[in-house]
DNA sequence: CGCCGAGTTGAACTGAATCAAGAAACGTGG
DNA sequence: CCACGTTTCTTGATTCAGTTCAACTCGGCG
């Protein structure tokens, strides 16, 4: 937990109250390996941060998996669209590692948002480095070849390739399993 | 600017002090087709609200213009990577047709974050919207068909169409010009 | 009129998907 | 510590959606 207020210390300086009531309303829960966070059709109630470990989003495409994001140490996450729209969500959320989180309810952070104009902001702040996260994201997959988006991976998070079967990977990359390892075996 | 208010109380309520200040801090202008809100290698300093036209960003990859968003009646447009990290956009905004705009600088913004938390929390939701829907792009680019792709836009945002030259139209879709006038003609 | 930009159509090419087998690696129970 | 089944990864052959290049059509406008 203390983890978490060192995390957003990194970005944003709230005062000591706030800290102290984000300390209080966060609750830990541990998964292990191939356990759910959230399933699918379920509403994704909490927002999660990700003390330790690794976790994916994927969802069902024609009878397969297709994990298009990661999780790790000091990520928040959720299934966003039915945390905020409040709809059953689409996706599973499943550890790829024993984990350690911390959970808040939309609820209580709701009511963090009225006390605290500081959490809100720090929300706001942390949306911003999100949304530009994923336009990044969004660019290179539009327009960028299966081995550039490999060499892209490999240079900017190797960790992932090391954590992460390569399956996951693959479909992460929007590309078969096939392509990869032939990517990866040599050029 | 009576559109801006008007179109934010569609999904926030702020106070009438707040309204105020959002009018006062807004500055109107006016573009032609073809004009530029930004152009690459600029720093962008506002936020701009699009009242009435239409418009596109876009860079250059290996010589040729990718067009990568639009925005019409009613979006809040900006270079968002430049103007939240303050580095010189990749991008440029050009108008698609003539525009009335409403234009904020980061500064003011954040004034008006400092004497309104509603304000902020605007901010806030309006972020939470922007971003599913580029996670909705997203998912969808990766994982559909030209076809489809092309099918869901004439179904969700014909306007877009019917306003847009084909070519800026098919690199926000994805695919080549020539596939797009492929698809559009009956396979 | 003739030019110009926008859109269309055709033919050849290509990156990546799919299908199909195998080879490694992994984990669990005997 | 080995044997066995399962999961993960690799490799090969074939296919296909979409790109590229190039030529052509069409409508508007000076």
């Amino acid at each position: 937990m203390q983890n978490l207020l060192k995390h957003i210390a990194n970005y944003y300086t709230i005062s000591n109250e706030a800290q102290n009531a984000l300390y209080n309303c966060f609750e830990r829960l541990e998964l292990n390996r191939n356990e759910y966070l959230l399933q699918q059709g379920n509403i994704c109630r909490h927002l999660y941060f990700l003390e330790k470990g690794a976790l994916r989003g994927y969802y069902l495409l024609d009878g397969k998996e297709v994990t298009h994001w990661f999780g790790f140490e000091n990520d928040f996450v959720t299934s966003f669209h039915s945390f905020i729209t409040r709809q059953p969500a689409v996706e599973n959320i499943q550890m790829i590692e024993y984990s350690i989180l911390y959970a808040i309810s939309k609820e209580k952070l709701k009511q963090l948002f009225n006390q605290y104009h500081d959490i809100e902001r720090l929300v706001r702040i942390t949306y911003e480095k999100y949304y530009i996260r994923l336009e990044e994201r969004f660019v290179n997959a539009h327009f960028k070849t299966a081995k550039e988006l490999y060499e892209d991976l490999f240079q900017h998070s190797p960790h992932i390739l090391e954590r992460v079967p390569l399956g996951y990977i693959a479909s992460y990359l929007g590309m078969s399993q096939e392509t990869l390892s032939r990517i990866r075996n040599k050029h």
